[in-house]
DNA sequence: CGTGTAAGGAATTCTGACACG
DNA sequence: CGTGTAAGGAATTCTGACACG
């Protein structure tokens, strides 16, 4: 049962430093992502853990900021997107936890 | 074919602080089994990066230790695994092209 | 053989602030 | 607003070794 984890992208598990190499973004650039609202990595103690999903996001993020488009205004386009997604019911990832 | 690189499996970005809370080893047991070559995380700079393909790997070692298994009989086990996964690849190719 | 631990150092990450604008 | 940087500290990771066995 629990043995089909394959959520993977969902476990909040990357540093900031290798989120940083995979993305392209400045650790500065992440986390002031964070602080706007964009996205919303774990804290195992102090550190920031993210998760496949979250790189996918910033990269998505860079694309919108490289456009001129303003965090807030992000941050309504990705809170769209995720309504969509719900819609079309392929929010289960998010909640699809066996046990 | 598109190459989705969907394969988070294994790409190696997991600290070894992270891959001993997901499987319950210690660190002193992930850096020994991987002395023993049962397993073979990459280096960014100095720290270990490993893919969740490896934490998998790494509760089947626990497993198998658990049962009294010598790490050198797990690490033929594990050789024998890989080599009929590639078989079994190697199939589902050859009945793709004819179906 | 397999694993724990103390030791000292190196690399990583964190926060709050100043800067430019 | 968005991002760079220097600063000092805290948490993480690394290696080689001693211990038990």
């Amino acid at each position: 049962m629990e043995r089909k984890d394959d959520a993977y992208k969902f476990k909040k598990v990357i540093s900031i430093g290798v989120v940083s190499e995979l993305t392209g973004l400045s650790q500065r650039q992440i986390r002031y992502y964070e602080e706007r609202k964009l996205i919303f990595p774990d804290r195992s103690k102090g550190t920031r853990k993210y998760s496949f999903d979250d790189v996918e996001r910033l990269m998505d993020i860079a694309d919108k900021r490289e456009e001129g488009v303003p965090t807030q205004e992000i941050r309504r386009e990705l809170t769209k997107e995720l309504r969509e997604k719900m819609l079309k019911g392929q929010m289960n990832a998010h909640f699809r936890f066996r046990g």
